[in-house]
DNA sequence: TGCCAGGCCCTCTTTAGGGCCTT
């Protein structure tokens, strides 16, 4: 929570970095105990980068990460679902994500927009809190401000990055680290209203 | 045949270039 806003931390895995175009693999959220995750099968080819960092590649019998069979369900029935998971928390709901106003709000908002669930998602979600900026504003001194190591430097781990709902989890695990207030998070927060 | 980016920020700047951050 923040001040009378409640925060839902989520990370996107895709099909690649061009937020134009990428499909969505993987949408996974959390918020203190409670978590969401889902995969879909994308329609476009995962791109060599993303194989490499995610693990994920599509054969003729659906998704793979890492070689093994992924359950996956259709793409409007993840978002609905999502939608109706972000539902289920006091409003209005922030979604946050690290890099999250240059890649997982605008892939995010595109996607919904194409299935018409964007003004759906907007009754529920206000906002995007975007975490890179705001651990730029609280520790300028740091030399990399990747989640990677951030979470190396504040939580003294090493994780499964690039697993949605890992990312997510240790998000959240920052965010609490750090503590930010109010102010803070307002710097650093997108309203859906401005996309 | 295609398998893909790009906007922000910093500085050795502004008549620019390179690194960062996300997959």
């Amino acid at each position: 929570m923040s001040g009378n806003k409640t925060i839902v931390f989520f990370d996107l895995e895709t099909t690649g970095l061009d937020t134009d175009v990428c499909d969505i693999i993987q949408v996974s959220a959390i918020c203190g105990e409670r978590v969401f995750d889902v995969y879909t099968l994308p329609r476009r080819a995962v791109t060599k980068g993303a194989q490499q960092v995610t693990g994920f590649t599509v054969g003729d019998d659906g998704l793979f990460r890492h070689g093994r069979p992924v359950d996956t369900v259709p793409l409007v029935d993840a978002l609905t679902s999502f939608i109706n998971f972000l539902r289920s928390f006091r409003r209005p709901v922030l979604l946050a994500a690290h890099n999250a106003r240059r890649f997982d709000a605008p892939v995010l908002t595109r996607v919904l927009q194409t299935l018409s669930l964007w003004q759906e998602f907007q009754q529920v979600v206000s906002g995007f809190v975007d975490t890179l900026p705001l651990s730029k504003n609280l520790y300028p001194n740091l030399g990399s401000h990747s989640q990677r190591n951030m979470v190396r430097h504040f939580l003294g781990v090493d994780y499964e990055a690039h697993n949605a709902v890992e990312d997510a989890k240790m998000l959240q695990e920052l965010f609490n680290s750090w503590r930010p207030n109010n102010g803070d998070v307002s710097r650093v927060t997108i309203s859906t209203y401005a996309f």
